[in-house]
DNA sequence: ATCGGACAACTACCGCGGTAGTACGACCAC
DNA sequence: GTGGTCGTACTACCGCGGTAGTTGTCCGAT
């Protein structure tokens, strides 16, 4: 119904907290948050109303308080924005991306090494239907 | 001065434009723009009002039009969008991302070994310096 | 000199992320 | 039961991308 699920950096950042607690109140998601992020409690309260307009948190009561649980997964956020990105900057050519990362993006030399072996092992999964 | 130098949508669009033919009038961007980009000539010259006054176009006077030039390159525009992003997400480790695309993307196999040619002639590039 | 067309400037709006104050309801302590 | 506290709902506002109409100006044609 919406699926548009890309985040603003504050409705990134709640999510964070509420996938790495679970589920949380307001309260708990506002002293979960980095300092950085932190804001008043009403404005998170806003925010994770709005969140859950869009699709993709949830809530139940308990007691007079809302405990809110993630609807999607941190990896579907992720998979979502890197697409909308790649759409916008590449044409959705994937190859492209990895290919300005790794040209023109800062990464050092280890790091070369370590994606290198996950091309390698990503190879592997999608040979074995062989042929 | 303002260095987020992050483009919605039909900001970019229009910056592909200018990059396509170095510097362009209203009425010609509008006409090289993609059929689903296509906006009515004023909404176009306050995008590029707006784009000037973000600092990422510039104008020249010529008889009684302006001619827009862009004022940054697209790889300099890619290369911010995607830190932003890989900041926001992946807390700005590139390899996180880039193990991201290999992993969750989709990404052909022939694109693969491209890529990995690709990081063989980046190691190529980083090591000659080792001691 | 005047009129129409081309073009930029100005103005106004919408949606949404973000920000937060204020209102209000429920519950607890007296 | 009355007052304070806790916690959500409601409301309002800002900035910005996006959208475009209206206005004003300058120029060329008549």
């Amino acid at each position: 119904m919406d699926r548009s699920q890309h985040l603003g950096e504050l409705q990134y950042a709640i999510m964070r907290v509420l996938w790495e607690e679970g589920e949380a109140t307001v309260a708990r998601v506002v002293d979960r948050l980095p300092r950085a992020q932190r804001r008043a409690l009403t404005t998170i309260a806003t925010m994770l109303t709005k969140l859950e307009k869009k699709g993709v948190v949830d809530h139940r009561v308990e007691g007079r308080q809302f405990i809110y649980i993630p609807k999607v997964r941190e990896s579907d956020v992720h998979r979502s924005m890197v697409a909308e990105l790649t759409e916008r900057l590449f044409k959705g050519d994937v190859g492209a991306l990895v290919n300005h990362l790794i040209s023109e993006q800062e990464i050092d030399r280890g790091e070369l090494a370590r994606l290198k072996s996950l091309i390698a092992d990503r190879q592997r999964k999608e040979k074995p239907n062989g042929r």
